[in-house]
DNA sequence: TTGTTCGCCTAA
DNA sequence: TGAGTTAGGCGAACAA
């Protein structure tokens, strides 16, 4: 029986069998079924050259590597271009993958070692130029883990196929335990079917182990593809694995009832592995990981798409469904929930359930599914690397495969120099305090990814004074300001521009795909892609300016924000000679003045001004593009916090920097700072200064509503577990001088959870102790008073940075009057 | 009161 | 969260 179809996957390991080595990758197909591919005939190997320069003159001795056990056998070798000239290069099969770690370390003495760290899995996605959906067309296998069917293929019966929504099974689960014997008391699970949009309920009393064994039996029953849940990642999995085992104790079988959640049988085997198990592990990985299954927790998912000022479950849910009213009702004050569970287990119950299904919500608010899909699509990983995966992992997806397509050799990571202090990176331009007015932004399109293009900056062709190949007198090679040489590329393209080049027409398409599209779906598609594209290519440069990526050198970063200072700089200068005024400028933009002296239409000036000027600089690979036209532009003097009134391309308010962009700031600030942004921006100083002195007296007079004061800041820590207390010493100098570290003591206090590095709310009830005095914020026990004082000149300092601009110094707005102003004539 | 250090968060 | 980068503002604590 054969089984074709298209899939998008999931997660996949490699298994060994025997004398060969079988890649498992479980998927969800187009039709709902899930499925588990199994990809036999893919062989792993290693590649070796000679240590340093290749001297053709020398012989090689290969063969004895032959009487290594593990060695199966030897094919080559071919030249391919390493950073020190062309080497020979053989490639060295293996018996199994797990024999590579240490025979890289055995050869390392004598070789350089190539493409010897890479996960066995990624030579599917590598080899056969793959990404997460593919179209497969095999014989139906026989095997025990629990999917819909297995089906045997080798690369022959794997074709690339379009990007289409994956059907996925979403898993969303919630635990409430108790404090004081950190024990399970309830569960409950919500799960969604995203191809019919279906979700069912399901909740979860009687003993630990009970609860434990259903909800273990609901997984596997549902067959999941992705595992979400708030704060899973550290609340609720380091729970479940901590009880499980404590119960289970020495009896595997029971372990596997409890904790069995990875997609594969029951068997004691299988929980032995350290990655991609029958039990879900974190390890030292940033995410945790089961066989067959994608862990994408919703909190972090929700904290990098929306950057709450806080982010409980409670304040992202208001925060995206404001006029839910279920948020309202059903508080259970989690610091007595063992109270709250003896006297009302009904409602504790209902209340963890719609713990279960909010972040399932959340979720699909925030495109999260979809999102990780289109960049697994363009990086061409898998569900689970383009989640949890790191930016390293998608650029050496793309990387990887085309130096192996091209004869490049991939060296370790870590093989190179590590680069030795920090590189310089954009210019900041000075900016002028106060108020300008008809200002044009404009900026570089895309401008590190376009210098990496127009100087074809790449780890192959920096010219290396220490490598055996060197370019001709006639080439026309790319020196950067700092020195560094780069090859032309009519002589050899670098793989890094290559392949930026071809997002750059990949996004084009999508932008094309996006404004011809006649439904919404196919909108969304397009433009989930083209935000992955770009996404992508802003990350290059970063990878490569990084110390340790394997196609890294120091010189990389450094020519590339050299050229990106010299050439703003040189705009920045013939401005300046043309009597034009630049009032501020960072990395790619500048922001310069329109002469509009005599003109009747100043907003149609600065458009023509700003699409000319831009034109006027526009070079091949540094294209200038008019961006926005502001009729006002406001700094009061700091670099990276300024705010305009936009009127071209729409009308809108910029700001940049300032308190209201700030998430460790407090809404009476940003909310009245907003307000006076107006008032500024409309050269009404006397009502902006009005507004200022007010506010500071409603603060010192306590009547804010003490919400409004909420501040925030995230807070790291480490669990000592042999101690069986919170450790904030790794992290901070020290850590009782923090604010947020004495806020997060007092949560721990309560018995309340703490995950490091999620930010805590506090308000400041004594400033005039020192350190000063905070109380945590807690929704079902708000703290009630505030210290005014404190508040008060928060305001001022913050406000009176702009009241300066019109003489109010922050003091001023303290006192509600001006002194100096006897001096002022 | 002032200068320094640490750490957070943002702009790009 | 063992890996994208640097520039920069600013608040709190603390030493002098």
């Amino acid at each position: 029986m054969r089984w074709s179809g298209d899939v998008g996957i999931i997660t996949g390991r490699y298994v060994s069998q025997d004398d060969s080595t079988v890649i498992q990758l479980w998927a969800r197909a187009r039709n709902g079924e899930s499925i588990l591919m199994r990809i036999h005939g893919i062989e792993p190997w290693v590649e070796i050259t000679p240590l340093g320069r290749w001297d053709p003159s020398k012989s090689v001795e290969i063969d004895s590597l032959l009487e290594k056990e593990e060695i199966i056998r030897i094919e080559g070798p071919e030249t391919k271009l390493t950073d020190l000239g062309e080497k020979p290069v053989w490639r060295i099969f293996v018996s199994q993958p797990f024999v590579v770690p240490r025979l890289r370390q055995d050869l390392g003495m004598k070789w350089t070692v190539l493409s010897g760290d890479i996960p066995f899995v990624n030579r599917f996605f590598l080899d056969g130029d793959l990404a997460m959906h593919v179209s497969i067309d095999g014989e139906i296998g026989v095997g025990d883990e629990p999917v819909d069917s297995i089906v045997d293929l080798t690369m022959d019966d794997v074709q690339h196929c379009e990007p289409f929504p994956v059907p996925f099974t979403v898993f969303s689960f919630d635990l409430e335990t108790s404090i004081a014997h950190d024990t399970i008391l309830c569960g409950a699970a919500v799960i969604e079917d995203m191809g019919s949009g279906e979700r069912t309920r399901h909740t979860f009393t009687g003993p630990e182990d009970v609860i434990l064994r259903e909800l273990t039996d609901l997984v596997r029953a549902c067959d999941a593809d992705i595992i979400t849940g708030y704060n899973i990642d550290n609340f609720d999995l380091p729970r479940i694995t901590d009880r499980a085992n404590l119960i289970a104790g020495r009896n595997k079988s029971a372990r596997m009832s409890l904790m069995g959640w990875g997609r594969v049988a029951l068997k004691e085997s299988e929980g032995k592995r350290n990655r991609d198990s029958l039990y879900p592990k974190r390890g030292t990985a940033r995410a945790w990981n089961l066989a067959g299954r994608c862990v994408m927790d919703t909190w972090w998912q929700a904290r990098q798409v929306l950057r709450p000022q806080r982010e409980t479950l409670k304040f992202v849910s208001r925060l995206l469904f404001p006029d839910d009213e279920d948020m309202q009702k059903m508080d259970v004050d989690a610091s007595k929930m063992d109270e709250e569970w003896a006297t009302r287990p009904d409602v504790v119950l209902e209340y963890c359930l719609r713990d279960a299904e909010l972040p399932l919500d959340i979720m699909k608010k925030i495109q999260a599914f979809r999102r990780k899909e289109a960049v697994a699509a363009v990086a061409k990983v898998s569900l689970d690397t383009s989640a949890n995966g790191s930016t390293s992992q998608l650029i050496d997806s793309l990387v990887i495969r085309h130096a192996d397509r091209v004869g490049i050799a991939v060296p370790l990571t870590g093989s190179a120099d590590r680069k030795e202090g920090q590189i310089t990176g954009g210019y900041v331009h000075d900016v002028e305090a106060g108020l300008h007015p008809w200002i044009a932004i404009l900026d570089f399109k895309s401008m590190y990814p376009s210098i990496m293009i127009g100087k074809n900056i790449c780890f192959t062709t920096r010219i290396d004074p220490g490598s055996t190949e060197q370019p001709d007198e006639e080439e026309e090679i790319h020196e950067s300001p700092t020195g560094a040489k780069f090859r032309n590329q009519s002589v050899r393209k670098g793989m890094v521009p290559h392949l930026l080049e071809g997002l750059m027409a990949q996004r084009d398409e999508h932008k094309a795909g996006l404004k011809n599209a006649k439904d919404d779906a196919l909108k969304s598609f397009h433009d989930q892609m083209q935000y992955a594209v770009k996404i992508l290519m802003n990350s290059f440069y970063g990878v490569f300016a990084s110390g340790f990526y394997r196609f890294t050198h120091r010189d990389l970063g450094s020519s590339i924000t050299a050229w990106a200072r010299h050439n703003i700089k040189t705009i920045i200068n013939k401005l300046d000679q043309e009597g034009h005024k630049v009032v501020y400028s960072d990395t790619d933009s500048i922001f310069v003045k329109t002469p509009v002296e005599g003109v009747k239409d100043p907003k149609e000036a600065m458009i023509e001004f700003g699409h000319s000027t831009a034109e006027r600089f526009s070079e091949d690979s540094a294209e200038l593009e008019f961006e926005k036209g502001l009729s006002v532009f406001f700094s009061h003097g700091a670099k990276k916090r300024y705010v305009g009134q936009v009127v071209w391309p729409s009308e809108e308010m910029l700001v940049r920097g300032y308190e209201t962009q700030r998430t460790d700031s407090f809404q009476f600030l940003t909310d009245g700072m907003k307000e006076m942004f107006r008032h500024v921006l409309s050269d009404d100083s006397e009502t902006a200064v009005q507004l200022a002195i007010e506010m500071i007296a409603e603060a010192k007079a306590g009547k804010v509503p003490i919400r409004k004061l909420i501040m925030s800041k995230s807070c790291k820590g480490k669990f000592d577990k042999t101690r069986n207390v919170w450790d904030f010493s790794k992290d901070y100098a020290n850590p009782d001088s923090m604010v947020q570290v004495r806020a997060a003591r007092k949560l721990i206090e309560k018995g309340l959870p703490f995950t490091p590095g999620m930010k805590i709310g506090f308000i400041v009830t004594n400033a005039r102790n020192r350190p000063m005095e905070i109380e945590p914020w807690l929704e079902e026990d708000p703290v009630s008073d505030y210290d005014g004082q404190y508040y008060a000149d928060r305001l001022a300092t913050a406000l009176g940075r702009l009241t300066e601009a019109f003489d109010w110094t922050g003091k001023e707005l303290l006192s509600g009057n001006r002194q100096t102003s006897l001096f002022s004539f």
